[in-house]
DNA sequence: CCCTGATTCGC
DNA sequence: GCGAATCAGG
């Protein structure tokens, strides 16, 4: 695949509409993710906005390394306990305290294709338990805390999210549940 | 571990 | 010009 003008086009719009270099390069098809990076680098399009999020990262000579390595003294890090987080969520997820929320009409409703999915995602559930939460599974509670028959989802979280895609969508409401259909 | 973009450099 | 490999950060 070569870049065709077509191409970059999609490839600029995409990057314009903030578009990571992975969905796009997935769009785009025939190309990799580094591909495209490497295009929007050569395109001279590569912070959007001038972003500050990395400045001036200090540039490292990756493999142009002439010089001998030099003293090492091959300091160990002490390896931190990770302590997993874990919170009860509650039967209703809240909503996210991130983003200033109005009052929030009555937008509460979850179709029911999603429930209904979340319900069969709930039956394939891993059941895993709160030991066996890790960053990556869905820690979405399902049963009663106060029994046995309790345990978490543990399907593959979201990127980011603490729920799987099923659950995410039923915690996190769209603003506008309706209209917008995927594609 | 999954992801993100940034950079280098052989091709 | 291209993009895999690599780096660096989330």
């Amino acid at each position: 695949m070569s870049w065709t003008d077509e191409r970059v086009e999609t490839l600029k719009k995409m990057w314009g509409e903030g578009q990571s270099a992975s969905q796009i390069a997935k769009e785009l098809g025939g190309v990799t993710r580094n591909a495209v990076i490497g295009k929007v680098h050569r395109l001279g399009l590569s912070n959007r906005a001038g972003a500050s999020s990395t400045p001036a990262p200090e540039r490292k000579a990756a493999k142009a390394d002439t010089s001998a390595p030099a003293a090492k003294p091959a300091a160990k890090v002490a390896p931190q306990d990770k302590v997993i987080e874990v919170t009860v969520t509650p039967r209703k997820p809240i909503v996210p305290a991130g983003q200033p929320l109005p009052p929030q009409p009555s937008a509460n409703e979850i179709s029911p294709e999603t429930l209904a999915n979340v319900r069969e995602v709930e039956k394939t559930a891993k059941r895993i338990g709160l030991m066996d939460l890790t960053e990556r599974t869905c820690k979405w509670p399902i049963g009663d805390p106060a029994t046995e028959d309790f345990w978490f989802c543990g399907l593959s979280v979201q990127q980011g999210k603490p729920y799987c895609e099923a659950h995410v969508s039923v915690a996190f409401q769209p603003m506008s549940s309706r209209r917008d259909r995927r594609r």
